[in-house]
DNA sequence: TGTACATCAGTGAACGCGCGTTCACTGATGTAC
DNA sequence: TGTACATCAGTGAACGCGCGTTCACTGATGTAC
């Protein structure tokens, strides 16, 4: 465990880093999440995410968070908050985009799923294991829920039947199973990937199969 | 943070354990095994397993531990090819007691999915992140890996098509997406337990739509 | 323009904790003679 | 049958570490007069 003295100072060199300005002490806030959400994607899960490290990333003293975050997991669900954010605006770029309905719906899957391989432990936070507190956060702005992505899925698929392109009966049932079947991809391709993988288009035909879109 | 001297004495009652006999050692390495399940389906995450919370649930001192395994990741290991061997068991009793394919295909993925509900922490250990080493952990007896019972499925599949009950034309790929749609099942139900989830025949409809069986 | 002062943004040192791991050990138990 | 001894199963104390959190603080910066 020796250490090249050189290396050391290297990696301890000034952070770079000025006090924010009077009245922008806010601007830690949001370094403070991005840091967090580094350290997910290189550490890969959220326990990655302790005070000090995020400290060390942003280059601040550990308890310069405290002017920010009550604890540790406020900075986890402000985490949460934004990944959801992020996912939802990618997905409802990627269905508005198109004027078809059922390409609008295979866009829409296409992107959730794309979403979450390319950054799998930030999707993993997310919707990962059962995190959510019983109590909401209070907030000042609400930040989108799983249950709010989900939505845009369901009215996708309505919008299909709408168009008598899907002969789905049960829109939101067959959104669940939707749903879940990205789902299964997302997090299975991330946890096995040296399984030989089909390639990637099996999204397409999920959305077709599951969703029921008439030939 | 007043402790009842009371309940404490209670808490820290004799573990009532006793030291195995000579050549009976190795029996504390199942113990040690059946402590870390439990701590894993209590705590709901791998990072529960903690050695010296092993050796407490054991009623062991923690460096006991290190004759029955080389440092904590040893023993997380030994919990995935336990957690991979009783999946595997489970799943295949259920395919075996059908006769008809079609009924043994669903029996199949009922059972996959009622042990991952049953026992989310379980099921996650071994499919939820890319935990699995680079360099598998030589071992007595080989343990079933994930793949296997993927296998198990694929030949459920076939078995389904020699008998003229599924259209499937790749039985690789239509097992693949009926997997991965099982599995989002399971880890989307345990993540968001206050979702308004359907019935779980869902997965009688997933292993027909996806299996391709025919009317 | 100069200065005193309040506020803001962030720090350094310290705490107690649980952790993984090491070390030298203990005491029961089976075995060789 | 008795005894010395090797082995086995497990222990107790200690280590250094990173952690979350607390506390009293510092020094820059804007503002009132």
């Amino acid at each position: 465990m020796e250490q090249d003295p050189t290396t050391l100072d290297q990696r301890e060199e000034p952070p770079a880093r000025h006090r924010n300005r009077r009245g922008e002490g806010p601007r830690l806030r949001e370094e403070i999440v991005r840091a967090a959400i580094a350290l997910i994607e290189r550490g890969g899960s959220k326990e990655s995410v302790t005070l000090r490290a995020v400290a060390r990333e942003v280059g601040i003293a550990a308890p310069s968070i405290y002017g920010h975050f009550a604890d540790r997991d406020a900075i986890v669900d402000a985490v949460v908050a934004e990944a959801l954010t992020r996912l939802q605006q990618t997905v409802s770029a990627a269905t508005a985009a198109q004027d078809d309905p059922v390409d609008s719906l295979i866009a829409g899957c296409a992107a959730y799923v794309e979403f979450g391989s390319r950054d799998p432990a930030c999707y993993r936070i997310v919707f990962g294991s059962s995190r959510h507190r019983t109590q909401p956060v209070p907030c000042e702005r609400p930040s989108p829920s799983g249950l709010d992505v989900f939505m845009a899925l369901v009215h996708s698929l309505e919008a299909c039947v709408r168009a008598g392109r899907s002969a789905s009966t049960d829109p939101f049932a067959d959104a669940v199973a939707l749903w879940t079947a990205l789902h299964g991809q997302v997090t299975l391709r991330a946890a096995l990937p040296d399984f030989p993988w089909p390639p990637t288009d099996t999204v397409t035909q999920l959305a077709r199969s599951l969703g029921r879109v008439t030939p």
